[in-house]
DNA sequence: TGGATACTTTGATAGTCATCAATATACATC
DNA sequence: GATGTATATTGATGACTATCAAAGTATCCA
């Protein structure tokens, strides 16, 4: 189940609910390998990166790559698709909008 | 000793210390108490606000604020003066261009 | 000097997390 | 079906974190 809420921020003080689902994405980029992770599927543009293409160059195990991933796809900030064996993965749509928001403001 | 390192992010893939230095900035808005905390600061504007003010608000024990302010005073976020007893938080200059740099990118 | 107020540090606890090896699942091909 | 490749899940471990109460430090004022 992905995590894509897009929180419209009020003008007043951060309320405790919108803090509560903004905390989760700051999360997601809290990790370098995340981070990183990251960049390298927004690099690949619309068609995305294959999964198989993310292990190599963050020096992970595949396991930890499954999880990282996994940790970006709930937070609503990537999204994946099945061809085959391989997954692709690409960056969710309005992905950094609610952050975004947060941060300019 | 604050930790605000100036980053300027290269143009090709986020690098191993880029996404090093980048990481605690994130983690530092990673919790939802640290976020309010942000934002009382932010609203405050030029002049801060003083720490007995933010203790209140956010229903959380007076050492733990401490703590949060702490982390954030850690990543550059957030600086601090004394005046008297009290202590005044204020936004730290560019604390969020660097943020602001990976988001937009 | 001595109390009062604001803040920080310490110590403890319960919870979360990054990581890996091992195992499991999904898909393709033969 | 059997085998191989790609990805996910499980289980374990060491590290980190949010929180509070208690104790410590700093500053002001009488």
């Amino acid at each position: 189940m992905t995590n894509a809420k897009q929180i419209q921020l009020g003008k007043g003080p951060l309320a405790d609910v919108a803090a509560a689902s903004l905390a989760p994405m700051f999360a997601a980029l809290s990790d370098p390998t995340r981070l990183r992770l990251f960049d390298l599927v927004r690099r690949a543009g619309h068609d995305g990166i294959c999964s198989c293409d993310l292990t190599e160059p963050l020096d992970r195990s595949q396991p930890t790559i499954s999880h990282h991933l996994k940790v970006l796809r709930e937070a609503g900030l990537v999204e994946s698709r099945r061809d085959g064996t391989w997954i692709w993965y690409s960056i969710a749509p309005h992905a950094l909008d609610t952050v975004s928001q947060f941060i300019q403001r």
